[in-house]
DNA sequence: TTGTAGGCGTTATCAA
DNA sequence: TTGATAACGCCTACAA
């Protein structure tokens, strides 16, 4: 591997020629310029980035840290960060939790976070590692993309899920259904919590009953649904609806309804959240709540960045609103457009 | 933020003890270390890996190059990766470098895979790019996941995607469908190649013509599906089957089949490729070619480590079987245990 | 416009 | 068992 120093020696100018060229700073002759570049491409000369890192103290990595990333809302939302981050001169580096807060603390304390430029937390912020998170930012800048609207001390992309569900729930409580079931994700995570509220005041303002047998809570996976069908289907009084708190909650609902001829959306309606992919390519494509997370995506790595370049100090808020979509695992007849 | 100086002074020591007991290499007294893990811990002291990687020239981190990560294979296989790579101390750099050779050759060229201790290039082997990877075996291991079972130049993990398409559309065969249309990957992806030639050798064997009217390419999308099936209905007569390669791509025939009324399987049957989780949810529960990425994504890693520690010296390639799995879009009355 | 030299935080060699 | 010190490859005053 060659060096700097060999670059100088075969160009026959001085390292520091060298690195001006390489970092087009300071001034140069064009002749030494040629020089230089022509060596460098003599000999396949690429920068050691590690060196580079430890003398600029920038690593230009930033981590990207997920609750999941098996969950395909995961999935989309770190390829969308990525995409932004590269388009930006930054390597997202990701890390998932698997939805265990001791891992992400273990992350969190032990990790050098330190090699990182910025970091950018999904749905993480619960009260036990907040505390964490503000001794991160002493080190370096982190943002938010979250459910937290009135968060101040962190820069954040923020949309309501607890106003996204209890859309949820409302609507299917306008259409008559008295019988309501709720599937949610792990029960220590915060933001299944603030899910649950939106979907309880919806219920509460109704004057309708949340049964402990109509609540079931895993991970957010295809699984956890189909289980929860299973549950409720043995009930006496079976529910005649489910908001779930994803589309993965939907999909495994609808899976094993459908299998025991059990009718969606005729017999029971089902309702989802977060409208991945999977959401219009069920059969039947499945009603849910939209974030726009391609934006939110890319609002975060700015937000980021612009602190990492220290264009921005305080910290910012910005807010998207999500959107019930209506499909047929609530309404039969709805006709969607496939944008595809 | 700490560095090892500081920890030396506040200990009274040297910075070399610190770092045997950093390290725990070379011999310090019990007194000596006492005394250095309590500095360590007053100052909240973190090595920087960096410097760390500057001097013993290891990042303990290894690059994943995988075609596209918004498809679940390729997510699901990341994650497996990712498992096995931190349990052994490495890690894993996702790149997704989305079905465009010309992205990879970037990346190849320029990215500075010299900051990795070693790679793993998931399906990507093509000709064109099979140079370059020979270019960076010089400087760092790497390992492949790949289709092709012969290959003697790199360590692999391979299972034979040829033989696997083979057998999905010799089983349609063998069910007595004639008219089999096939949907594939991007066209020139060596795999997408692969995975048709398998299905052209049973079509040839059967004496059964492939008609270009049958033939539909694109990335693994659920969108692509729907295209293919949108254009195959359209036809004066329509295929009976279609060998998918992927199950996105089941996924979409199958939704837009149903939604215009045509049953699958009974009008038409449709079988897929890799197993997602997706292909068991979906209703009908999709048949499909099941590969074993778990286990692979361990033995790739295991073979990657083994090379960077320099266990292992020689190529070796290691040969998992694929295996069809028979479910509804192709057999109306399977019954399927879900494990879940 | 060019070059010299110091330092980023480690690890590793070699004396003491 | 300890500690000085020289790298690792790069950037950046500062001097020439």
């Amino acid at each position: 591997m060659a060096v700097i120093k060999d670059v100088a020696r075969l160009a026959g100018v001085s390292v520091a020629s060298v690195s001006k060229v390489l970092n087009n700073a300071g001034s140069v002759s064009n002749k030494t310029r040629e020089k230089i570049e022509s060596a460098i491409k003599e000999l396949d000369y690429i920068p050691s980035t590690i060196a580079r890192s430890m003398r600029t103290r920038k690593t230009n990595m930033i981590a990207v840290v997920v609750p999941d990333i098996i969950d395909d809302f995961f999935a989309n939302v770190f390829n969308y960060i990525k995409d932004a981050a590269q388009n930006l001169g930054y390597t997202p580096i990701l890390y998932s939790i698997e939805d265990n807060i001791e891992m992400l603390k273990n992350y969190l304390g032990k990790i050098s976070l330190v090699n990182f430029d910025g970091a950018i937390f999904c749905f993480l912020d619960e009260d036990e590692v907040i505390s964490n998170f503000e001794k991160i930012q002493m080190q370096i800048p982190i943002t938010l993309f979250s459910w937290n609207i009135s968060n101040v001390k962190f820069s954040a992309v923020v949309t309501d899920v607890f106003e996204g569900e209890y859309k949820a729930a409302r609507y299917l409580i306008e259409k008559g259904e008295k019988r309501i079931a709720f599937v949610g994700g792990p029960e220590n995570s915060r933001i299944s919590k603030q899910k649950f509220d939106g979907f309880a005041k919806a219920m509460r303002e109704a004057g309708l009953e949340i049964k402990d047998d109509y609540l079931f809570n895993g991970h957010c996976r295809y699984q956890t649904g189909y289980q929860a069908a299973i549950r409720f289907s043995r009930l006496a009084e079976m529910p005649t609806a489910v908001v779930a708190a994803g589309d993965n909650f939907a999909a495994g609902l609808i899976k094993y309804f459908t299998r025991k001829g059990i009718k969606v959306p005729d017999d029971i309606k089902v309702i989802g959240f977060d409208n991945i992919p999977l959401a219009s390519i069920y059969e039947p494509a499945i009603s849910t709540v939209s974030i726009p997370i391609e934006q939110m995506s890319r609002e975060a790595v700015n937000l980021l960045v612009n602190k990492i370049t220290g264009r921005e100090k305080a910290n910012r808020t910005i807010i998207f609103k999500n959107e019930l979509l209506i499909r047929n695992s609530t309404d039969r007849d709805i006709l969607i457009d496939f944008e595809f």
